[in-house]
DNA sequence: TGATTAAAAGACATCCGCATCTTTTATGGC
DNA sequence: GCCATAAAAGATGCGGATGTCTTTTAATCA
């Protein structure tokens, strides 16, 4: 609902690198993919794309793979969801006018405001960090598609 | 946003026959996708299923067209979304994972079933003839894409 | 019945999200 | 420098949403 699967994706591989992080080691996209159940070369497309907007840091080669960084965990919801799907579908009229504003409002217009709204703020409030709790073994295998 | 352009069609396409109906014509596909500034033939499709569903009434031949029945006026939104996008896309979890629900909740699950909620309930509660209002002329002119 | 009109139905075309597979580039160890 | 490893990048395919066009079916009127 809401959000497209690169973004459900992204957002479990991000999870999943940060639980892991104390390892002190690089996770491989083949570990994120197979812990995921999660298609392998679909995930490293994404997961490039939030490697070049900054939000992880990977390197290739031996013992590369994929790592945090220090704006990681304090990324909002609503950054990722830029990357992975971008902010126009936030200004798009559910009636499919073309401008979608309080000057010339649809009869929906203010009803759905008031949705978008509460969804922005918790996706400009929430961060990485937040979604992670101490249960972590259990939360891992959760983010399984199963 | 939320929901896709045969549903904003279709929407506005009851909305105009409705505003239209004391003249007591048909209103022809034609005439509605020129007024809304919609793709024709893409309008037709979309209202050949709204028909279907029972929401409108059509008929074929000179003088044809589609026009209100007795369940327009009083039928809610999400009948609409039921019939233009389905319902399916309720009960998807915003992290892809396979089941939705409070059971096996993801980070997210609770912050969304808010949202969702809120939003079921308005168009569940919302019907046709609540988007109605006075100043007809205003507002069909602004169904128009333009 | 025949002509006209307008929706219904179906065949295509296009684009994008989703997905797979292959080739290239960068990194680390020897 | 050479080899092995792993991400980056590119080519290709599939299906559904969107959109166009043509053919068929049904209704009205003369
Ligand atoms: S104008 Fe229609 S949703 Fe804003
Ligand atoms: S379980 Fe993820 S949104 Fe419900």
């Amino acid at each position: 609902m809401f959000f497209s699967k690169s973004f459900g994706y992204a957002l479990r591989g991000i999870l999943y690198i940060a639980l892991l992080q104390d390892e002190q080691r690089k996770i491989q996209i083949d570990e994120i993919a197979q812990k995921l159940s999660v298609p392998r070369h679909f995930l490293g497309k994404i997961m490039q794309g939030v490697v070049k907007a900054g939000l992880l840091q990977s390197t290739k080669g031996p013992y590369g793979g994929f790592s945090m960084n220090e704006t990681t965990l304090t990324t909002p919801l609503i950054k990722l969801v830029e990357i992975t799907d971008g902010l126009d579908q936030f200004n798009i009229c559910v009636l499919q006018l073309r401008n979608c504003n309080a000057v010339n409002p649809c009869p929906l217009h203010q009803e759905m405001e008031g949705i978008k709204t509460k969804l922005l703020l918790m996706f400009n409030q929430t961060t990485i960090v937040d979604l992670l709790n101490d249960n972590k073994k259990v939360f891992i295998k959760s983010l399984a598609t199963q």
